[in-house]
DNA sequence: GCACAATAATGCATACTGTGCAATATTTGC
DNA sequence: GCAAATATTGCACAGTATGCATTATTGTGC
């Protein structure tokens, strides 16, 4: 997941990271529509046809690239006895503890989308694939006919994720490291409303 | 929500559904990237031109319309003192008794998220937008400041959702009623595994 | 029925998205 | 430094989506 420290390696995270807040800058002053391809291109300092060797479409430079747990968490995991959620949040610990979070994008990319609110669909798209990812892990452990209630579980724990790291962009005073404390007590909430069932 | 049985809007639907089978099953023969907006048009027997009148994208076209509660039924939730939950999924059992639901199209678009999962995204986009409905119905009665709360119920309900219909399109002897009962039983397991929080 | 208003369908022009491919430039390892 | 590997770029092109003007169809009041 690090990036090998070559040269090459170092400029082209640093080439998707100017995309990235070249595309969410130019959005939020003239509206995601408006904005084109080739002005973020240009914003960035790299040729129209550069910006699709970075990413796939314009959606996917507004939301950059999401972290995912690497090798070293994942045979954790696999091997662990701890309870299931508890072992799935600390997991989650280890990612966002390697994921060098900018809260300054985020703060971007939250604000973008209060303005934008149709731009929300592409950005739980990204974040069903964290979701999924925490489903394969879970399934490690549950087994593969126990999918579907992963998934389930995973999408709670996603979505809990994307409403606490709201949270932590807009709160400077919120330490990194209490993220999954916060998703933690959110799941609590939801429990206390599943009660009833 | 039951349109006005005008002659106009009676054709208005049923163009819209040719266009969707028309769009689904282009994809399934051909792959989705493959198929032009064009020639689903010449399918469904519209100009190209119309099908935009339609649905804003082709991605649209796949998905369809989904359904919405019905003031009767927001009303009904709103005034009901029982359970949080249980109420939530009384509403859930109304709209899908009135939605009138298409087994075979419910097995196309299953059959072409197998087949073409990078669609996916598109499909949970929609459901997300059903999910904020069971959000908004739960922000009446708990009020704004549970919003975050409401939308993590709120999504764990409509995946819930999806997963049932999955199942209910590829089980023809599975009744339309007793969708809710099986979410009812996904989100007990979800709450086993939160036991744990 | 008929005429007229409202609404829908269509054709056309146009801007933008995204891809393949070949050519050029840069980095890396030796 | 030099050759291989990799990245960037330009160009051509197919497809998406929108605005606008025109034509066709449907709904309404008489």
């Amino acid at each position: 997941m690090t990036p090998r420290s070559t040269l090459r390696d170092r400029r082209r995270l640093q080439t998707s990271r100017d995309i990235q807040r070249a595309a969410l800058t130019l959005a939020l002053r003239l509206g995601y529509d408006s904005v084109t391809t080739e002005q973020i291109a240009a914003e960035a300092g790299i040729s129209p046809r550069t910006f699709f060797n970075y990413y796939l479409n314009k959606d996917a430079a507004i939301i950059g690239t999401a972290p995912s747990f690497d090798d070293d968490t994942v045979a954790w995991f696999r091997a662990s006895s701890g309870l299931l959620l508890g072992d799935l949040l600390k997991a989650l610990r280890h990612l966002l503890c390697h994921a060098d979070l900018d809260r300054g994008m985020s703060q971007l990319i939250n604000r973008l989308l209060d303005q934008s609110p149709e731009l929300l669909p592409i950005f739980y798209g990204s974040l069903k694939r964290l979701g999924d990812q925490i489903a394969d892990l879970a399934v490690t452990r549950l087994g593969e006919d126990a999918r579907p209630d992963a998934e389930l579980l995973a999408q709670a724990i996603s979505h809990a994720l994307a409403d606490t790291f709201r949270i932590w962009a807009n709160d400077d005073a919120m330490s990194e490291s209490s993220i999954v404390d916060v998703i933690a007590a959110k799941l609590k909430t939801l429990r206390g409303f599943l009660e009833q069932a």
